[in-house]
DNA sequence: TCAAAAGTGTTGTACGTACACCCATGA
DNA sequence: TCATGGGTGTACGTACAACACTTTTGA
């Protein structure tokens, strides 16, 4: 009757992390999937992810698979929701821990990727996934959208570089809305994050753009205080 | 070397679900505890939670126990985050989900709480917990803080009748900080969302201050748009 | 009659929003 | 020279912040 009273008699149960993986990649936001390799739905696309395993935490198992399939290490994590239906997934009681990851798109190893059957797909050409993980995604663009507005989460989408118009389009990409540029431009750089640097990304217009970076340094000390980049 | 080979082969873990339960009484914010019944740590000050069995997700195994403990239902429960380092709990290798409630502190269930050995503590005189629960704390506490700025959070923590001093009270007390009175019922007011009653409550001035009733219908239908209530 | 809490209004400022034109350049 | 995207400034309205006095009533 009473809760904990011992840690016998109690179940053990399967313990799993999928991650959402947002990348930004020719002005839209796309996810990571991969096809799954075991029954049931073996060969449907499917979040990527993970056991826990008894040496690790939850996040150092979505960290080890994140490093699996991209290669790359310190990816922006956060954890979302624990999705702990008794029926979520027909194999077995598994019980998932979903995050998300926001990668930048160009630095993954795409060898890697393409090794483990994964793929980009852009959000809204997104196919039906296993289990529910669609509802994951859902859950991480909302979450993805509150934290956008609040904190400068975009730049972990950019390279390092990024013209304005490019950190514009992400933006709009994230909320499916169209900004104004001047009220962008303005707003962003109000904030005094943005280091402008000596050159110009010629890639999209004959008078390019000025590249910039973020300051790391600098928002460190901002952080507290939170942001609001939507206008 | 692949993630999600199989089923099998991955170990199954017990998974936990502590709840830091607020209540708030004599205008300050308060923290539901009780005295743990196993080793390790028997005897001391912990977060009220429960394993989470086969049979039943993760919130249900939190509604499980917070009836247990208060004899209410349909509390306001909100996951908070997992904590899942691997040293984490001594007695075992176990994983815990944190969530926090809110209730209403005069609707519980007096006898049930002391039954269990349960005690109401003021934020600002906890005690120390077991193993990380007063980590739990601090994040619920930034958590509720965060939420209370964007909904109207804090009626799920008044009685069904309160005043506007008695709300502003609860925010002074969620946020550490002085209100304005004058801005503080304009803007509460602005929302239109509270129903005044013809009655008052005279407990605390010879005045007597307006009550007021929550209306929870119109909430429903503004719910997306968001709020902000602090000052 | 007075102490103690409830209740009320105004004004300055900051920020968001809406909106239209010039600039630089390569083709 | 012109088409294309990059870059700039202003005016208005809304919302927040600061601030002091009057009202009610039981003791």
């Amino acid at each position: 009757m009473d809760t904990k009273i011992s840690y016998t008699g109690h179940p053990k149960i399967l313990v799993a992390t999928d991650c959402i993986v947002f990348g930004f990649d020719e002005g839209v936001l796309k996810i990571l999937v991969f096809k799954r390799r075991i029954e049931p739905f073996k060969g449907e696309w499917s979040l990527i992810g993970n056991f826990v395993e008894e040496e690790e935490s939850v996040t150092e198992a979505a960290r080890r698979v994140l490093y699996q399939f991209t290669g790359l290490e310190n990816i922006f994590l956060k954890e979302l929701k624990v999705y702990s239906d008794v029926k979520r997934d027909s194999g077995a009681r598994c019980i998932s821990i979903a995050q998300y990851a926001l990668i930048r798109i160009h630095d993954y190893d795409k060898g890697q990727v393409e090794g483990h059957g994964a793929k980009w797909f852009a959000m809204n050409e997104l196919p039906g996934l296993v289990l529910d993980h669609n509802n994951m995604i859902s859950d991480a663009l909302d979450h993805l959208r509150q934290k956008a507005t609040r904190k400068p989460i975009g730049f972990e989408l950019l390279p390092e570089k990024f013209t304005i118009p490019q950190l514009q389009i992400l933006y709009e990409s994230i909320f499916q809305k169209k900004l104004d540029d001047r009220n962008f431009r303005k707003k962003v750089l109000s904030f005094d994050l943005l280091i402008k640097l000596d050159e110009k990304d010629k890639s999209t217009s004959k008078k390019g753009a000025f590249l910039y970076r973020f300051d790391y340094r600098k928002y460190k000390k901002l952080e507290k205080s939170g942001f609001n980049f939507v206008l």
